[in-house]
This record gives C-alpha cells, sequence and structure tokens, in this order.
DNA sequence: GTTAGCACTCTATGACGCTGAGTGCTAACG
DNA sequence: CGTTAGCACTCAGCGTCATAGAGTGCTAAC
C-alpha cells in the first residue's frame, strides 16, 4: 500500500481542518465539507490506509483522526500551498519599518511585534551574531578619574558599549594611545579569529607603558565577554496560552521556562538553522522535550549575503503552517532589507 | 461587639493556617492545631463574630473560612511577628553582591533572582529613576563620518548611551565644543529642571555654528526619551505558576499580561509608593482590576537618603508576609548598600 | 461564658446510564 | 474490484444521583 492521490486529498482534508478546528475530523466531517465525490465508508478506509501509513492516529478508538508528526511533515513538503500576503498585511508590515529605522534594537522588536500579531504565535528573534562581524574601530572614552567606556563597533554597524575601571593616572592620552594598538591590532578580526597569541603580542606592546597593561586586559576581557551579548527578542509570548493545546498549567510551566532561559532557547535555535530559505521543524525534530507539541518555523535574515540572525514563529505543531510560513519569508526578507539598509548608511 | 484578645488569636491562626494550606480553615482545625485551651464550638462563635466584623469570610456555607483583604490588613498590621533571616540565608545574599558589583545592570537582576528564590513568588524592581538624579557629564565621541555617540554620566553614576547621526562635516572638534556648552548648561541639573527656556538658551548659543545647529537638538531630544528608560526588572514571573490560585489559565493571562506591559507594571508601582520602609498593599489597594487577587510588598532603595527605586515582591493575597516583608527589608538594605558603594566609586 | 450534641447545608466524589460521534466490518451494488 | 449502505460496537463526555465528609449554627446543659 502506498500514497496516492486520493489519499492525498484525504490527508489534505484532515490536516486543514484539525488546523482550524483543533478537533479530531472523521470520515462524515470530510465527506460534508470538502468535496471529493465519495461517501464517507470510503473515506473510512483511506483512513485506516493511512493511519497504518503512519500520517495519522486516533487519539482514541471512537475518535477522529488527528495528524502525526509525520503527517504535518508531509503536509509542509508536498501538500500545503503556500498563500500570499494581502495587500493590506503587505501595507502594514512596510508601515512598521517606517519609523526608528536607526537603531537595531527598535527594528528587531518591531519586526517580533509584528510577526506575532501577524501570527498568533510567539515570534523569535536572534539579534545579529556578533561572531560574523569584525571589530571596525574601538574607542576608549575616559568619563572621570577612575571611570572609562569602552566602544567597540562592528563592520556590521553593530555597536557596544561597557563600563570599566581605570587607575587613577590613566588620561585621555593614555587610553587612545591603547586604542590605537587595538584598532591596529584588532581591525578587522573576528572575536573568532582573536587568539591567544595576539593578545599577549598586545600584551608585550602595552607592556612598554606598565601601568595601563591592567587595563589593556581589562578592555579585551570585556570585549570577549560583550561577544556573547546576541540578545534573544521574543514577542508574543502570552499569545501560546491562547491555544487550546495549553489550557494545561503545566505545559504552560514547562514551555514558558524553556522561553524564559536564554541559553536554552539559544542553543534550542542554533540546533536547528535553516539554512538558505524558510525552514520548518515539527516536534521532536527540535531536541528539547518541552517543545516536543511545538513546531517552529524560521528563517536566517542576511546582510551582504551573510546570515546575521535567525527569525522564527514557535506555536503548537497544529499551526498554519503555510500562512506563517508566508509570512516569516516576508518578514524575514525585509528584514534583511531593513539592516542592510541600516548598515550601508554606518560604514 | 469588637475585637478582643482571643479573637485576635483566632484571626491570627487562620491566617497561619490558610497562608500554608491554602484551604479555607473551620473550627476543629484550629482547635486542633492551635492551642487555644476551647472547644470548636467557642471558637466558632468567635468565627461567626469575626465574620460580622469583616475579617473573615466564607466561601460556601459548609465550609471553612479564609481571611478577608481586611483579615489581611489587620494581621499585617497587628498579628504579625516579624521573621528573622536566618545566617544560612543572611550569607547566600551576602554571597550573592560579592560578584558582579560594576554593574548597575547585574546587581539589579541579581537582587531580582535572589528575591524571587527567597520568597518564591515574582520580584518586580525599577531601576534607578533618572529623574532623581542630576546631569554630571556629557560626552560626544565621533565613530565614523556620520556616526556619533552620545554618553550621558548622572551624578548616581547611571550611564546611559545612544547612537545618533550627525553631518559629514562635523568633526571631533566641533563636537567636544557641543559638549562643553551642553555641561556647562546643564551640569548640575535634573531632567525635571531641563525647562523649555533654558533649550532655547542652548539653542541661540549653538546658532553662532549654524551646521551643527540640528545636532545639538538632536542630542538634547535623545536625552529626553532616554530619560523613560528606566526599566523594570521582573525576577520569577513563573513561581506564580506554582500557587493553586492561579491553576486558572484565564487569571494567569490576566495577569501575566499586566506584567508584560512596562507602562502598566510602572504605573502601578508609582502608585503605590512605600514611602519609608516596606509597605504591604493587599488585593484592590492597589488600582488594578488584574492584581485584585494579589498582594505586592514594597520599599524603596536609597542613595544619599534619596530613594532611587522601588523593589518589590508580588505574590497572591495569600502570602506569608511575615517572611516577605523580611526578606525585601533585608533586600532592600542590602541593595542600597551596594548602590552606595557603587556610586561613591565613580563620583 | 463554654461546650456537647445534633440537625442541617453544601461540596466533592464516584457510580451509573445515556447520547452521539466515530469506527470497522460485511455484504451488496455497479 | 472499487465503492458504499448498513449495522454493531466502542468510548469520551455529560448529566443525574446518591453518598461521604467537612463544616456550620443552634440549643440546651454544664
Amino acid at each position: 500500500m502506498t500514497m496516492d492521490a486520493r489519499k492525498q486529498q484525504v490527508l489534505l482534508a484532515i490536516i486543514t481542518d484539525f488546523i482550524t478546528t483543533a478537533e479530531p475530523v472523521g470520515s462524515r466531517t470530510i465527506a460534508r465539507r470538502y468535496e471529493l465525490g465519495v461517501s464517507p465508508a470510503t473515506i473510512r478506509n483511506e483512513m485506516s490506509d493511512l493511519e497504518e501509513l503512519g500520517y495519522i492516529e486516533q487519539p482514541h478508538t471512537s475518535a477522529g483522526r488527528i495528524p502525526s508528526q509525520m503527517g504535518y511533515r508531509y503536509y509542509v513538503d508536498f501538500l500545503m500551498e503556500k498563500k500570499k500576503l494581502s495587500l493590506f498585511e503587505v501595507n502594514k508590515v512596510n508601515k512598521g519599518y517606517e519609523n526608528k529605522v536607526n537603531q537595531i534594537g527598535e527594528v528587531i522588536s518591531n519586526t517580533g511585534d509584528m510577526l506575532s500579531k501577524m501570527t498568533q504565535f510567539t515570534a523569535v528573534i536572534m539579534t545579529p551574531r556578533i561572531e560574523m562581524s569584525s571589530f571596525k574601530q574601538i574607542k576608549l572614552v575616559l568619563l572621570s578619574v577612575k571611570q572609562a567606556m569602552v566602544i567597540v563597533v562592528m563592520n556590521t554597524g553593530a555597536l557596544q558599549s561597557n563600563l570599566i575601571e581605570v587607575p587613577e593616572d590613566v588620561n585621555q592620552v593614555d587610553l587612545d594611545m591603547i586604542s590605537n594598538v587595538l584598532n591596529a591590532k584588532l581591525g578587522g578580526l573576528t572575536f573568532e579569529n582573536i587568539k591567544a597569541t595576539l593578545l599577549r603580542e598586545i600584551y608585550s606592546e602595552m607592556s612598554r607603558h606598565k601601568n595601563i597593561l591592567d587595563l589593556s586586559i581589562d578592555v579585551i576581557e570585556k570585549g570577549m565577554t560583550l561577544n556573547r551579548e546576541d540578545k534573544i527578542y521574543l514577542g508574543g509570548v502570552l499569545n501560546i496560552l491562547n491555544q487550546p493545546e495549553f489550557h494545561n498549567i503545566e505545559k504552560v510551566k514547562t514551555l514558558l521556562s524553556l522561553l524564559e532561559q536564554e541559553d536554552m532557547l539559544r542553543n534550542l535555535l542554533e540546533n536547528s538553522d535553516p539554512g538558505e530559505g524558510v525552514a520548518v521543524r515539527i516536534g521532536s525534530e527540535m531536541e528539547r522535550e518541552e517543545v516536543r507539541e511545538c513546531s517552529m518555523v524560521l528563517a536566517n535574515y542576511h546582510v551582504d549575503g551573510q546570515p546575521i540572525g535567525t527569525i522564527g514563529v514557535l506555536g503548537p505543531t497544529r499551526m498554519d503552517y503555510a500562512w506563517v510560513i508566508s509570512v516569516v519569508e516576508y518578514m524575514t526578507k525585509n528584514l534583511s532589507v531593513t539592516m542592510e539598509k541600516m548598515f550601508k548608511g554606518w560604514r
């Protein structure tokens, strides 16, 4: 026994129905709502086959069928028809990008909000990965007697600043000198490329100025810790509470506590890199137990052809993939363009 | 009929019991568990009185009694015995402050985490209010051709930075000049004190240098918007899901969505300023509908005798006030000391 | 004033049976 | 030989009902 056209039709009908109703769907319902031109009995036979093939399952004997994870996968890969965003929605998105184009954070959070509003699920956005960008410039600014600020500009335009303490006898001239050395040594390098050898080299160069040696190390260390600062933005977390599959407090708790732990979430995202285009990860295709009943639709956004971050939507496996994929696709494109514009302006 | 010693004992027993069990407590339970030396019947009589006085209520005829909001209030004001933190806990808190004393954000989030872990409720911390602090120094640093960074240092040591775009022909010398003017005019003033007149004054002074006029305005505006940047840190949000009163998804949703909206939360906090010492706000003593079944224990933390922020714990009205109050009190003291140390080091 | 006793109330729980949705099988049909 | 009508069967969900248990309020006795 193998998949044929009518089985596909039936599977499509089951999934379509289940996505909207969240109820197991029976043979009668399909016969009534979808015009397959056959009787419920025939559909029952097909369903029996589909179950044997593993595409659908039965919660209990006298219930209808629901799609299995494999069913969703088949649907996403072969059956689904992509939807197109309406003009109205396209306009709404474009409006969302008109203001506040000068702050990375604003763009990210705007995108996330729109994404969650349009899909009614939870939006997940990783801010631009700093590992992929290289140092462009490092500035050290003395603010008061013992306090200075490190400002690191990356080639992507990303910018990070941090406070450091400095010895009392350090003045701005010293700091400028240090910046110069750092710029010369580190300019154009990515964080990954900064090896211990290089640090030692800087160290020795600095050692001519004994009293600011410690400081230089401090700066590097700060820089390295800043490295891990790529944040994850979440939008519409509470949307999942509207989904019937999350009427159970325990499930809510496990999922929310996953979302609360940024490390885990980052891990999850990094382990399901979408590569090019939009990727769909269904249930246990993601490693973590907590999202076994969830799916993610994700895509990378790019600057200069380089993927610099990931954007995605997290919802129950029973989500409207066709719609969500279209939205993610469109938003990714827009986000890439917007980021590109911002970075171009800065370089 | 009026409150007397035995009624107090009974009320205390009811509240104590209800706090731990979350179940209505009956006369038998009290007679058994708390040694009042009287029979259940007598306690029933007292309970009847207490109900008439409004301190307790009955969910339904054949159930025990639960404290009313007024009952909790009476308990907090007159009956409760403050608990003391054990040496073990004091040590844990002190450890928490040992590292990372150089970043305000770290201190805040550390405090919040400890607070929520120790109380098992949700911790709410407002970062230092910037309105209360005055400008100490403003720096403008040119980063690239069209891009500069504004760094604002407040007298509290708080620090804010923001990116701005500048015209191409502006160089660091121009920026230094602007910083100087701004420092001269704004130094020592709080945000509140910056009036339109002052801005106009600066404006006119700047007008000598036509081409950087726009820039100056930009800087001020950025500064003003930075103003509203006092964030609210939340710790242990999911703890409330462990409370039996939040087994209902709808309640969870309303409360969480309140917490998600920073403006509302800020409003809530600002409307219940604790003043000196630790304040307790029970149920509808706070204005918002969403927290009618919650209480907050809050206190201000200080630098130089000035309250600069608020720290609090949010939980169901049925919380262990004695314990929570002690924890908040201790944490506030510690936070104040730590902040003071940080700011002293910076001034 | 306190307490034992008792009737009363009301929730929670579990058993029971019914209903309706849905299936799987079989036999008849084209 | 695929399709379908018919039918017996299964099972979750729901309402009903009776029971148990916790707790009260009242009364009368101490």
